[in-house]
DNA sequence: CCCATTTGACCGGC
DNA sequence: GCCGGTCAAATGGG
């Protein structure tokens, strides 16, 4: 993969005025006499200049292979926030110690390695993001007016697995923001994963496989607000895996990989798994064979970026993003994206 | 019966 | 004291 240097922003920008300006004239036009196709016409040139924007920077790997639907466009968009490191010494392991512990005194605030939000819209279930949560508590938060719900990794208790999230509905649209925070240590075996797929899903409901051709078909996306701290040195406490071919990354990437799903929690537990969506991959392979047919290489590649992430800039891997990163840089993406 | 959800209480930080 | 986050008893569904 090429990163985009000077020449690919230089590709980048034509294509994303003339978007700009497509756009514009669709808005002109927009109204009671705007004719159908002409709006169609407009439509699919603005998404090609999307798509093709897209495809220099290399996220087209996010899209399904349909591309950005013109039948779904408006449906769905999801947003990226990796709201970067807040943490410190403290280490939910604690929590793992005092699991037995009686009290409902409230344990130190975790202080997170990895914390991602992701604003959530159209039929994607953010419930179904390859991990099984058990919800613990819902808040109504000061200024919003839907609460705020608490979600938990099922394998807290039995394998200590201190993996949250929390979902609340935006203010003002239908935004789900899914925030989630610090990472998956536990073993979802694989066999757990196809029986996530194959099993539970056949067993709750016909519509769950529904959501998902839905998801499929609704790749639109936007990343906004990508930025991201790393501090490898806080990552410690989180009991990171000794080597990065362990089955929750692999399950992660794997997830992340799936289909249109990519807004999974495997994103928020572990940056590569981000940058496994930034890369080519076959989009037609699905979850299942993805995880088949992925190489321990591929993974060490992936799974092996957050090491390589400095305070400084995104090196290593981070080539691979095909963009120029810079720490707590805002990306511009979400602008492109709003231009739909 | 098991497990997930609900919901009020509780806690720590500010 | 307020607020966000967590706990755990109560409740409900399969």
């Amino acid at each position: 993969m090429e990163r985009v240097k000077g020449l690919e922003k230089k590709k980048l920008i034509p294509e994303l005025t003339q978007g700009k300006e497509l756009v514009n004239q669709l808005k002109k036009r927009l109204g009671p006499l705007a004719s159908p196709e002409e709006c169609d016409f407009l439509l699919g040139k603005i998404l090609s200049k999307l798509e093709k924007s897209l495809s220099i920077l290399n996220l087209k790997a996010l899209l399904h292979e349909g591309g950005i639907n013109t039948n779904n466009s408006t449906s769905s968009c999801s947003s990226i926030s990796f709201l970067g490191n807040n943490n410190n010494n403290n280490s939910p392991k604690t929590e793992e110690l005092d699991k037995n512990m009686v009290s409902k005194k409230r344990k130190k605030t975790p202080q997170w390695t990895n914390q991602i939000s992701i604003s959530w819209t159209g039929f994607e279930d953010p419930h179904q993001d390859g991990y099984s949560w058990r919800k613990y508590g819902q808040k109504d938060i000061l200024g919003a007016n839907h609460p705020r719900a608490y979600y938990r990794c099922t394998h807290r208790h039995t394998q200590g697995c201190l993996a949250t999230k929390q979902v609340q509905q935006s203010d003002g649209n239908s935004f789900l923001e899914v925030t989630y925070k610090g990472r998956h240590t536990c073993k979802v075996v694989q066999s757990e994963i196809f029986s996530l797929n194959n099993q539970k899903r056949q067993k709750h409901n016909k519509k769950q496989e529904k959501e998902i051709v839905i998801v499929n078909s609704a790749p639109n996306y936007r990343v906004e607000n990508f930025s991201f701290t790393p501090k490898e040195e806080v990552l410690t406490p989180f009991s990171f895996p000794p080597t990065p071919l362990n089955l929750e990354n692999i399950e992660e990437t794997k997830l992340f990989s799936d289909s249109m799903a990519p807004f999974s929690s495997p994103i928020a537990s572990e940056l590569p798994s981000y940058m496994s969506l930034l890369m080519p991959q076959d989009e037609q392979l699905g979850m299942d064979d993805m995880i088949l047919q992925s190489s321990d290489s591929d993974l060490t590649e992936l799974i092996s970026t957050p090491t390589s992430i400095s305070n400084s800039s995104f090196g290593g891997d981070w080539d691979n993003l095909s963009v120029d990163f810079e720490p707590n840089v805002t990306f511009d993406i979400e602008e492109i994206f709003h231009l739909i």
